[in-house]
This record gives C-alpha cells, structure tokens and sequence, in this order.
DNA sequence: TTTTTATATTAGCCAATCCTTATATAAGCA
DNA sequence: TGCTTATATAAGGATTGGCTAATATAAAAA
C-alpha cells in the first residue's frame, strides 16, 4: 500500500532554522510542533475516529466491538485505524484472529479527553 | 476520564433519535457533540490556521499583521480566515481599511490554549 | 479624480480524503 | 482438509481541500 498520508510533512529538525517570523515562534513554540499539532488534529478530525479514540481512552479495545458500537463497516473502521495508527496515535497486538488496539502517545489522550470535556462536558 | 470498560453491547438506548449503540453516547455524549468536536478539529487542522488562531488568542489581530507573521499570501490568509469564520470560531470588525480578527467560540480559545499546552508546552 | 492600501473573492488545477465493494490473509474449528 | 471468523487491503469514483494567480471592492491619500 502506498503510505497512507495523513501527515502533511514531516519535519525532522532539531533547532528552529525557519524562515517564519519570531512572533509565531514566541507565541506557540517550533514550527515543528505546529505541524505536529495540525497533523494530530487533522487525525482526530473525523467522527468515526473521535469515536474510535474515545472508545480506546477507557482501554485496549478490539475491532469487532469497535465496529459493533460506532456502526459503520467493518472494512471502514479499519482503515480508520490505520490512519490513525499511521500517525503513531495507537498500536495494536494481536491475538489469535483479534487485534487489540490502544492509544499509544499520551499527547493523544489528552487530546481526546480535553476535546470530550470541552464539547461533550464528559 | 469516567468509566473504565466499555465492553457492553447496546441494552437500550439513553435519550434522542439516533441509531448508534449506547456505549458512544455513554462514553463521550450525543452524536451531535462529536460532529461539532470533528468540525472544529477539522477547522484547526491546518499549521496555517493554527498559527492564525494561536496569534488571535492573545488579542484581536489584523490581516496584515497576521499576513506579515505567519508568512503566506494576503489571499491565503484571507481564505484560511473565512474558512475559520464560516464555522464561527472566529469573527471580525473592520475599522476603515483595516479588518480586525478575533476568536469568538470560547470553546475554541480554550482547545487551542489546550493544544498549545500539550504540543508546545507553552 | 486618480492612486494606493487593505482585504476579499473567483477560477482553475492538483492532491487528499472518504466510502463502498470486492477480495486477501490468517487463525480457529469441524 | 475445507469452513468460518476476524481483520486487512485494494480499487474505484465522488467529494472536498488547498494553493496560486488574477481580479474586485472599498476606503484613504494625493
């Protein structure tokens, strides 16, 4: 397969030596972590995978109950899982014919979890 | 966080007219909040409008200035803007010439604070 | 009035996203 | 062995997103 991209770029550098004026810098940090803020928002910006990522905040959950609770296909959960696990948001483990899959960068977590709070006030 | 399992099949269902399972709507609240959650996620998505939010939360901003900063074309900026307007995250005043930008969804200023906070520790 | 400054809008193109249908893989079961 | 369950991948077409370049508007300055 032909790497899903959901990334936009991918920066790699370790100082800033950008040609974006300081203010932004100042205000919100590297152009770095930008990107990676647009590259995790734009992974979360869809409902199913709002869903799926509050379904793995409360643990590890396998696709089939994923499928069953968020009621689309099962062939489209999974491709929404392989973008978000493209990102690095969750990993997976297998057992047997059922993949288990869990969040895996707290930052994420803390994501999903602000967002519940500010728009859901759960 | 709330609950800790969630492996549950959908006894009955809580309140209004959808027909996702109970386990979502227990877990982060109506189907209606996570769309808003996904439109406004999706909103914010880009770096260009990120940066464009992260200048506006700390005061009203012109185009100009925020043209000059973040380090794109006037029409550039200028359709990121309308794009954040049409969802109401922000809104605008002009004096004269000039046109004022200024966040306007309180629930936008605190997710950008937010993801400033975990992606910029700032 | 003409020109300049500040911002908005439009058009066109290419890339990315999303969903559906169909098929592939792989482990357990009969 | 062949059947079934659980998940992944591929191909497709439709829709949306994003950029640039060009043009429009509108107020201020000359």
């Amino acid at each position: 397969m032909a790497t899903r991209k959901v990334t936009r770029k991918k920066i790699n550098k370790p100082l800033p030596v950008e040609k974006e004026p300081a203010d932004i810098f100042a205000l919100i940090g590297r152009a770095e972590n930008i990107e990676q803020a647009a590259v995790a928002m734009q992974a979360m910006s869809h409902p199913v995978r709002i869903k799926i990522l509050c379904m793995l905040s409360s643990g590890e959950q396998m696709v089939q109950d994923l499928t069953d609770a968020i009621g689309t296909s099962q062939s489209n959960i999974s491709q929404h899982l392989g973008i978000l696990k493209a990102c690095g948001m969750i990993a997976s483990r297998k057992d047997a014919t059922k993949t288990f899959y869990r969040i895996e960068d707290a930052r994420i977590l803390k994501m999903i979890t602000l967002t519940r709070d500010i728009f859901c006030g759960v």
